[in-house]
DNA sequence: CCCCCGCGTTCCGTTTACGGAACGATCGCG
DNA sequence: CGCGATCGTTCCGTAAACGGAACGCGGGGG
C-alpha cells in the first residue's frame, strides 16, 4: 500500500478516555471499584488510577480488568469495529487479511479510487508485487511510466518496487480488491 | 455459498504473540528495529523486549509503535476475525467481503486447498467468473476439462458456469484468494 | 448517637518498564 | 585485513506502575 499516510489516525490511546470506558463498563454492571479490583487481582490503587486516567497501564493490567468485565481489550481501546484503513489523496484501502508463509507475506485490501486526479505511490521494497481485480469502474494503474487499464472484472499485476500510480478513468469511482505480495528477504 | 454468519473476534493478550505480530509487521515493511525505535520515540531496549515478549508493555509504548507501523492497536491485540467458512472435500474457503454494484456481485474468499485428491464443483449460473491469486503452493484449477496451473504469486481466471475443479499440485497445501463474480441477471 | 462496614482516593515501599549506553556480530568498502 | 556503520541484545540507573495499607466519607443497624 502507499505507506501509511501521515494523516492522524483517529485511534485514541488516551488513558483518560480508556479509563472512562472502563468505569462506564463497570458501573453498567453495578459492581464497585473495590470488588472489580479484587476479582481482577489488581490493587485498588491501580484500578482507581486507571479509571481516572492518571496511570499508563500495562497490557497485563488492562487485560486482567477487561477480562473480568467480560469484554475484549478492543472494547476499551476505542474505535469500535474499525478495520485498518489507509487513506491517500485518491485511494482509500481497508485491510481485509494478512497471510504469511515461508516465501512471502500477503496483504489483501479492499480498495476504492475516487474519480479525478489519481495518486502516485512511492516505491516499495524490491520484489513487491501488486495484484488488482476491478469490481466496478475503470482503473488505470501500474508503474508510473507504463500504467495499464482494467475495467470491471479485469485484473492487473505489476511490480511496485518503482513509483506507481492509481487513477480512476472517467467519472465513476473504482472499486477493486488489491493484493500486495512482499517476498521474504 | 453459505450465508454470512457473525464472526467472532478472539483476543490474545499473550505478550509473546503480540511481540511476534509487531516483529512481523516491522519486517514486512523492511525497517530495522533500531529505526522503528527511533521513529516511535522509544528505546531500542524497549522495542527489543517487546518483540521478544520479555516485557509487559504499557499502552503508551505499544501505541507509539503501532502508530508508526500504520496499524491500529487492535491489529496486534486481536486475532483476525473468523467469518463464514465453506468446507469441501479438499477446499476450505472463508468469506472476506461481498460487494455489489449495478452490474455484478463479488464475493472475496480466502481459500485453502489441501494436498491429495482435488475437488470438483458443479456449474454456477451463466456468466459467473472466478479469479484466483495463489499465495503459496501450486494450484491446478479451472473448467473440469481444461484446468490451468499457477504457483505462488500466480493468477488464474476462468468461467465457472460449467463444472470446474480445484487441486493442489504436489504435497503442499495451497493458499490463495478467490474472487467470485456473479453478473447481474 | 456511635459503631461498623464498604466505598473510592491517597500514601508508600517494592517491582519493573523505561531510555541511554555499551556490547559483540555482521556487513560493505578502501 | 582494519575501519566505520548499523544491526539486535544486554546492562544499568531512573521513573513510574504496581499492590497493600491507611485515610476520609457516607449509610445502615443496634
Amino acid at each position: 500500500m502507499p505507506q501509511p499516510s501521515p494523516g492522524r489516525r483517529a485511534l485514541d490511546a488516551d488513558p483518560a478516555v480508556i479509563g472512562a470506558r472502563v468505569r462506564s463498563l463497570r458501573e453498567e454492571r453495578g459492581i464497585s471499584l473495590s470488588a472489580l479490583a479484587r476479582l481482577a487481582g489488581v490493587g485498588k490503587a491501580t484500578l482507581s488510577g486507571l479509571e481516572n486516567g492518571t496511570r499508563n497501564p500495562t497490557l497485563e493490567t488492562l487485560y486482567a480488568v477487561t477480562a473480568q468485565l467480560g469484554v475484549p481489550l478492543t472494547a476499551v481501546l476505542a474505535e469500535p469495529a474499525t478495520t485498518p484503513t489507509v487513506h491517500g489523496a485518491a485511494v482509500h484501502a481497508t485491510l481485509l487479511e494478512v497471510f504469511t508463509d515461508a516465501d512471502a507475506t500477503y496483504e489483501l485490501y479492499r480498495m476504492r479510487v475516487a474519480p479525478g486526479a489519481g495518486q502516485l505511490s512511492p516505491a516499495h521494497q524490491p520484489g513487491v508485487t501488486e495484484h488488482v481485480t476491478v469490481f466496478a469502474g475503470v482503473l488505470r494503474a501500474g508503474p508510473a511510466d507504463a500504467p495499464s487499464t482494467a475495467a470491471a472484472g479485469g485484473y492487473l499485476r505489476f511490480t511496485s518496487d518503482v513509483p506507481h500510480s492509481y487513477a480512476a478513468v472517467g467519472d465513476e469511482e473504482v472499486d477493486a480488491s488489491l493484493l500486495l505480495r512482499y517476498p521474504r528477504r
